[in-house]
DNA sequence: CGTCATTAATAATGCGCATCATCTTGTTGA
DNA sequence: TCAACAAGATGATGCGCATTATTAATGACG
């Protein structure tokens, strides 16, 4: 037979006093007036520790309570072929930052993923209700959901600079363009000019930072910038042998393997003659495969600091109830960009010497 | 202004009726006589559609129903040093099975870790009851929490073979008896007959069956069951020397990469003089690092198959409430053993001809 | 024509908690 | 002596839903 689990009532009759008095007592506080001695108070606490009672969180939800449970959304097929490579981190970090929070997380797997990306339908949207706040995870985000966010005042943060949308959206991302402009200044410090970028274009925020960071650096150094796009691999390689470029910084979402194995077929030793310095870690490394140069996104420091401010904004939500909680948080900490971190690998090498004619290098300033 | 959400009566408002006929539409069930005529139940369907109704799980919770979430409890910190090595793949195959199942999975974060393992102390305990049941990973479960479940008749599923405990524990593992035995197999097809166990002793269950299985092998082949620890890998390797191995099972619980180093280091080349079969993947591969003979472990199936099993469990406990749900369910689903897989590395030879003299060979049968 | 099943739906209740409006009991000031 | 007031605590209410008890309407049958 389930013994019935212990309720407030259950330690108000122990203690004495009534079923208010120890929900009052438990959320230590006076919304209208009402005050407890202190007396009471720790027989209330005492009948707590002798009970062992804990809150049922689906009640205090369904009262307006809190729920210490924290959600987290991801757009996108979250393991698009198995390999839980790149929102593994962010969860780790989440799940550490959830520890030291005392919260639980949920992972919102029920939304079924439509066109390759998850939708919150109203069906979903309405199971966000037991999560005092959500994360959320990805680029293709809905505006129309966002919308709806921000209507009924949610609680919620994304993982991932978002620059686009008003800029007054809650983030914890990572500094793109900076990062990727110290990487071009390695390439430059080893000598090298003909210094390409190679990705996929696209109006994602990581992109457009990676491409402003190449962009604004190659000018500063009076070189020139020069796109090659990464849909087939062995284009790629292709052009980028005829661009006669030394150097390559190249974003990660398409298998960075791939691109060396084609440059090394084509008679392009990595990094003897083209230094490969990657704009982030490749999403689903080989195994024993190549250390990669670049820099790294510090995805797991991402998913803590989200979980964090998440949870700033869920309880300076509860304190005053009505406003925006994003009003009760200042910007600097609202938006959060954080540094990636350069990597020292084995694709880095110093701009090999000029084959025969000089003209191909590139124009000075 | 949050506009309120819809509920049950907003939807039985529109279709005229009351909010009860709404929540048996919803339940299409007569829990007690009671029918709703095939008329207002379209009319029902018609509003929940047009209005996009969607129950609020925490209502539906403290009402007794359930909510489409399955929890998941890891013993054991889940990420002793930052790598998600080992729980990730597991918790890749539950998403997925979620996400076809369309139920949300909830992290039981909040449990505090003291000694280095979980604890499911009552106020974790409590916490359980928003999941309609739950997921247990990690080996050192506790017999008190255990009982608690069962008492309570929350349910539940294991992943791994729990064999200890009463035996009726609901479980999805694999068969690494089986698995380590066609190891040995493996190796003396090869000629080896000097093979040795290494790893730590240990009464959790993949470690007995490992040893069974090895035991149990070398013995029908006539060979010597040696056992080596995995504490201090450098004496291990010297003993692994000493014994003259011509070939290892190892258990990957320790870096297998630091045992292949310290052989090396002594002279042992892997696999030429030493062959050197994993039983189950390194927990933390190292990057650029060997590929491993021996079998690998369906973790992303277990964990698939082990939240089906639990959704099985949830809803024959809702359908015939009060008596025990593993009663409705048949055993040899209850209770599976997933088979391991053979992994084809590098780390697997012919065993090398004896150097001097032959008195160093196994005695026969 | 009245009684009793049968069907179809509703009213009422409680889950466990947060919160507001009230109530009781001292204490103070005039 | 009595109003005025504060401190300290309680009763009542509702959150949204599942479920039981109950009512209303309809037909069957003697």
């Amino acid at each position: 037979m389930p013994r019935r689990r212990i309720t407030q009532a259950d330690v108000a009759a122990m203690a004495g006093v009534s079923q208010a008095t120890v929900s009052f007592v438990l959320n230590d506080s006076n919304p209208s007036g009402v005050r407890i001695s202190e007396e009471t108070r720790q027989r209330v606490l005492d009948a707590i520790r002798i009970t062992g009672y804990s809150a049922n969180p689906a009640a205090q939800r369904l009262a307006g309570g809190l729920t210490q449970i924290l959600g987290v959304f991801t757009y996108e097929a979250t393991f698009p072929q198995g390999g839980r490579d790149f929102y593994g981190p962010f969860l780790v970090g989440i799940e550490h930052a959830a520890e030291k929070l005392g919260v639980d997380i949920l992972l919102f797997t029920s939304a079924r993923v439509e066109d390759g990306r998850r939708r919150l339908t109203r069906e979903g949207w309405q199971r966000l209700g037991v999560a005092d706040g959500c994360l959320l995870l990805g680029q293709q985000e809905d505006r129309g959901e966002l919308q709806h966010l921000l209507d009924t005042n949610y609680p919620f943060v994304f993982i991932g600079k978002r620059g686009s949308d008003g800029g007054r959206l809650p983030y914890v991302g990572v500094d793109y363009a900076t990062a990727t402009s110290r990487q071009v200044e390695r390439l430059a410090a080893l000598g090298h000019t003909r210094i390409g970028y190679v990705g996929p274009r696209g109006t994602d925020q990581p992109t457009l930072d990676r491409v402003e960071g190449y962009r604004l650096t190659m000018k500063q150094r009076g070189l020139t910038a020069r796109f090659v796009e990464l849909d087939d691999v062995a284009a790629a390689a292709t052009e980028i042998g005829d661009q006669r470029f030394t150097a390559i910084v190249v974003a990660p979402e398409n298998s960075p393997e791939e691109l060396a194995d084609a440059l090394e077929h084509r008679g392009l030793r990595v990094p003897v003659d083209v230094s490969v310095l990657l704009l982030g870690q490749p999403h689903r490394p080989r195994p024993g495969g190549r250390r990669w140069s670049g820099f790294s996104i510090p995805r797991e420091e991402m998913g803590a600091r989200a979980l964090y401010l998440l949870s700033r904004l869920v309880t300076a939500d509860a304190g005053q109830a009505g406003s925006r909680a994003a009003a009760q948080v200042p910007d600097d900490e609202l938006r959060q960009l954080l540094e990636c971190v350069d990597v020292d690998g084995a694709t880095l090498a110093p701009c090999p010497p000029e084959p025969t004619g000089s003209h191909d290098r590139t124009e000075p300033a």
